[in-house]
DNA sequence: TTAGCATTGAAACAAATGTACTCTAATACA
DNA sequence: TGTATTAGAGTACATTTGTTTCAATGCTAA
């Protein structure tokens, strides 16, 4: 990773360095010279050369020489995050290893119409969901796939929308949830919409 | 989101588009008609602009008229992913409301350093930290600014690497899991090394 | 101040590039 | 079979664009 301590930037580079950031991540391409030239308030395009040399010698950008718009951050190139390796929760187990595995959270977010929920409450706390989590879920195209155990978020017209474990038994459908603290809830089909099941739970300390 | 059912592409259209998606994911630029003619094995500009005019008409791209290297995939426009209410885990609270809050998963991953670690374990399980978890850390630079409470990855040399809530008292360190059926761990100083303190974490279902 | 250096403005050039056009070959269809 | 449609080759051209060069300006340190 690069871009980090040591290449201390001016703020006209730093300037340049965050605009090319942002348009890049708004238009998905490299502008050109011209335009970098027109937004720093320029006259010319030496001043900007010159900086983009700067940027490129303290690695923080590159292009293809000659080739028009071909810049790329050479930062922020990466695929999720390392996996350096595991560490025990129970024991001293494990040591640090070197894996270079990657934990791939863009599997799930590639996903079509992924959508995030917050929860409230412990009722899924043995769940390890606890309150304040988001939870990720996918829409439930066929209902008839749905395994028993499965978690999902599941709509109760007049009531509300709840966080439980699917169960059918039968023609019923028991909303359990993960505390037992609280009791099932046991609908027949129609009374229940279903929105979507558990992809993954994200928690920000 | 565009790119769904009802525009189907022909063959070469497809392949032409999966290249375009491949190119810029890796040059995050846009590649020039000539390399596009090359990459398909034409010989010939005229082919690729009809296969670019049709993926644009269907949706799947756009471009700036005139302007090199400027095109974008309409496509995979999301930041983060949409939270769209909050859920009851508890009994019947809220219902789906259609807030457009996003959940930023990218603030966490754009922190400099950021890695990962599984959990092995159940020590942490009243913090919500199962087994099989990923926790994503962030280096820990200022020994002195750590919180008591705080959630640490710890290597004590000999043992392996751990991870507990950190403490402090006095001179002595105090590693400490979330379950009752594990012993602090009382260390010295000197005899511990903190990888990382927990930014998130990530349970894939 | 003055010499030296970096920044900017200005202009010009050549390469890269999108676009338009014609022609040919292949394909589909009736 | 013959015609219409489509895809591709080849070419040409104007614009965009990176690059170079030179002079003017501003700033810093001796």
């Amino acid at each position: 990773m690069l871009n980090s301590e040591g290449n201390n930037l001016t703020d006209a580079q730093n300037e340049l360095y965050l605009w090319i950031k942002n348009y890049m991540k708004d238009f998905q391409h490299s502008p050109s010279i011209r335009q970098m030239m027109q937004a720093m308030g320029l006259k010319s395009p030496a001043p900007i050369q010159s900086r983009l040399k700067h940027l490129q010698e303290k690695g923080y950008i590159s292009w293809q020489e000659g080739k028009a718009r071909t810049m790329q951050i050479v930062d922020e190139i990466f695929e999720g995050i390392p996996v350096l390796g595991s560490v025990a929760a129970g024991g001293l187990i494990e040591t640090f290893t070197d894996t270079t595995e990657n934990l791939d959270i863009s599997e799930v977010l590639a996903k079509k119409n992924v959508f995030a929920l917050t929860v409230n409450g412990d009722s899924m706390i043995d769940a390890c969901i606890a309150d304040g989590d988001m939870v990720l879920m996918e829409p439930i195209n066929e209902f008839y796939s749905l395994k028993n155990g499965t978690i999902v978020s599941a709509m109760v017209p007049g009531l509300g929308t709840t966080l439980k474990y699917f169960f059918k038994r039968g023609e019923k459908i028991f909303l359990e949830a993960a505390n037992p603290s609280y009791e099932p809830i046991e609908l027949n089909l129609e009374n229940v919409v279903f929105q979507g099941k558990l992809l993954a739970v994200w928690r920000k300390v």
